[in-house]
DNA sequence: CGCTTTTGACCGGCGC
DNA sequence: GCGCCGGTCAAAAGCG
């Protein structure tokens, strides 16, 4: 199946809940399992027009770009990146109709291919990737939290049974949605503890919407901060958007494109690999990023990118054009853009089982092909 | 020499 | 108030 086949497909496809959407290919044996997260990243939801804003943006807003006059996706995952994490609040767009509900429940919008997310020059050369995408989840920022459980769940035709019905703007509270990655440290009660209890799971409204469910107010909650607007900028993760990137790798550090500076290294909790702090190297550029291997799988690498560069991709020391732009780190790094392959396969699916709804996935990939020249 | 990595110290948030 | 924890700083060391 050709790349553009499966592209063309998904421009025009509406994923619909409960249905289970999947675009296959020709199956080969995994070489690298990527995972994408676009997240508010806590408080982080409370600045921006929250992750329902966010996965708009991310997707009506960035993926349109990605497209050439010809229809060729070209931009890159550094730029995906950039621009996921480029909403502002005045960039907000309604999510209904994108947001579908229920986890992997939401529009492909015109134009996107979740292959856009990784088959780019910057990050992952086009040509060795091959993913699934999993699932979708949706959160949103607070100023109050109301607390509200069902009272009934009508019946739905399949197989999702921690799932919420369709909705577009509603709290999705506790455990749902996304089959969790294979090994991470979302999955990890004791890292989740903290990312649970605060807005990744309590998603906000006045009024619960009508997302099929019954609800009955159990009780309500300002929320510490939110009075003046829910805008705080005293401490980063409030301010910046995150991006985590799962990939099954031999090396910690991915080639995306840009150049980064190690400044910290620490052991977390719950995870005896160490966790790796990354500044990018540009001028007055803010973007941090830190790199972990999953304590249950140490093939799986976890990248979260936090801010936004306000500058193009560096060009490389040797000076090639910035599509092969020197990799942060010692020069021995394995590079990931090193790799390449002339077939992209996708394998594009929506998997609603397995869900821990510990982790605020709103989108998941999973690469499932890796070919090496 | 310039850049990057290492690593202990420091700081702030949060829970108890 | 205290301790834990994650994140950051910055000096020293390493490397090409």
């Amino acid at each position: 199946m050709a790349v553009g086949d499966d592209v063309s497909s998904m421009r025009t496809t509406t994923l619909v809940a409960p249905t289970r959407p999947t675009i296959t290919v020709p199956q080969r044996p995994p070489a690298i399992e990527t995972a994408a997260y676009f997240l508010g990243g806590g408080d982080v939801l409370s600045l921006s027009p929250g992750p329902l804003s966010f996965v708009s943006s991310l997707f009506v807003d960035s993926f349109p770009d990605l497209l050439t006059p010809d229809n060729q996706r070209t931009t890159s995952f550094s730029q995906l990146l950039a621009g996921a994490m480029s909403v502002s609040p005045g960039s907000g767009r309604s999510t209904a109709g994108m947001i579908a509900g229920g986890g992997p429940l939401f529009t492909i919008p015109s134009g996107f291919s979740p292959s856009s997310l990784l088959t780019s020059p910057m990050f992952f050369p086009p040509q060795v990737i091959k993913y699934t995408l999993l699932c979708g989840l949706v959160v949103q920022s607070p100023t109050q939290t109301v607390f509200v459980q069902p009272q009934s769940q009508p019946k739905r035709p399949d197989s999702f049974p921690n799932q919420m019905p369709p909705s577009t703007s509603t709290t999705v509270h506790g455990r749902r949605s996304c089959k969790a990655p294979q090994a991470d440290r979302y999955n990890n009660p004791a890292a989740n503890n903290n990312n649970t209890n605060r807005s990744y799971n309590v998603v906000n409204v006045d009024k619960p919407a009508d997302d099929g469910y019954n609800w009955r107010k159990y009780g309500q909650k300002p929320i510490k901060g939110k009075i003046d607007g829910g805008v705080s900028t005293t401490h980063r993760s409030v301010t910046e958007p995150k991006i985590i990137v799962q990939t099954r790798s031999e090396v910690d550090l991915l080639d995306d494109g840009y150049r980064w500076r190690k400044y910290g290294q620490k052991v977390v909790k719950g995870n005896p690999h160490p966790r790796s702090y990354y500044k990018c190297t540009t001028a007055n550029c803010t973007v941090r990023k830190h790199v972990e291997r999953a304590s249950t799988d140490v093939k799986a690498v976890i990248t979260t990118y936090e801010g936004k560069h306000n500058h193009d991709v560096p060009a490389a020391r040797n000076g090639t054009a910035p599509a092969t732009p020197a990799t942060a780190g010692t020069s021995d790094h394995h590079r990931m853009r090193s790799l390449s392959g002339n077939n992209v396969q996708q394998h594009m699916s929506f998997d609603n089982n397995n869900n821990t709804g510990q982790s605020p996935v709103l989108l998941r990939l999973k690469e499932e092909k890796m070919v090496i020249n």
